[in-house]
DNA sequence: CTGTTATCAGGAATGGTTACTAATAATACA
DNA sequence: TGTATTATTAGTAACCATTCCTGATAACAG
């Protein structure tokens, strides 16, 4: 097995400036859009093989979908993330990781139970900034926040 | 507000049944093999649509798609999960949570931005027991997998 | 019982992501 | 430099989890 050599083409240079340039966590949707603005003729395919290479060169990183969509960071220093739960945005959390509590917890795990544990994942959930002005919001339901809208015919007039 | 009663059908008295019956954490896929089992009939749309009713009224849990299936859970306490990234299941851990560390966390991010934040979600990741006997699993690909905290030392060729 | 209507089965539609293919272009090296 | 090799591309079709739509069914209130 030996592994094919990688080539650095311009659609995948544009792609890997593209991510790392926006502040935010851009869907693949997403960084089609500005991708195609340099690059008209890209096809999507093109950009998801991509940033999948991109992502297992660490160039950047791969944030799990907790609304539907992937989301792709170019930023690939570790820090946390919190995903809106009013408009499914996802924005970084201004202070250093302080890795050492979870990371007690999570060797712990290791040692207690008869699983290999060597990861973590902790995300936050909240209201961005314009949510939170937008509307009051209905703090009530945020409890839900597992990862789905609940915006179904639930609750929205005065309670 | 007031919301529309809700009917205790037996397709979903039997759903309920069956995801609070298994010890994993299912699918909707799963559910659905299981439930059809006992309702040959049952509908995939059926399923689905008393997942979703089942987890707002806080009878079962959705657990968010690290691999790219939803899946749920019939235990509603608190606790800790670790996906394996050799298989894709979903394990519970045999501790408590100690949810006071995070939380501080959680409150001192809170304060620290202009966010609202006012809930988390920690995951682990590792090997179950099986996929740990099998095989030794090639660490490396560790690194495909959504976005954990430790382990990405390693550089540049994926594969 | 009976009427209202939430829920159902079945199937079609959606939407994000992958897979396939012939054509193209990035590298190795002659 | 030119040429061969082959990773990568654009375009498009397929995929698959999930959601939506419809007329029929059945839960529950009265």
């Amino acid at each position: 097995m030996e592994q094919k050599r990688q080539r650095m083409t311009h659609q995948r240079s544009v792609i890997l400036e593209e991510v790392q340039r926006c502040q935010d966590h851009p869907t693949a949707d997403e960084v089609y859009e500005r991708v195609r603005k340099r690059l008209p003729r890209i096809s999507m395919g093109t950009v998801y093989r991509n940033l999948d290479v991109l992502v297992s060169s660490g160039l950047i990183r791969k944030l799990g979908p907790d609304f539907p969509q992937m989301r792709f960071d170019g930023d690939t220093r570790d820090h946390y993330h919190m995903t809106c739960i009013g408009c499914g945005c996802v924005e970084d959390m201004g202070i250093p990781p302080q890795d050492d509590t979870v990371s007690q917890l999570e060797t712990a795990l290791g040692k207690l139970t008869k699983h290999g544990v060597f990861g973590h994942r902790l995300e936050f959930f909240g209201l961005c900034p314009d949510c939170r002005e937008k509307k009051g919001y209905l703090l009530e339901e945020v409890q839900e926040i597992p990862s789905s809208e609940e915006e179904q015919e639930h609750g929205a007039e005065g309670e």
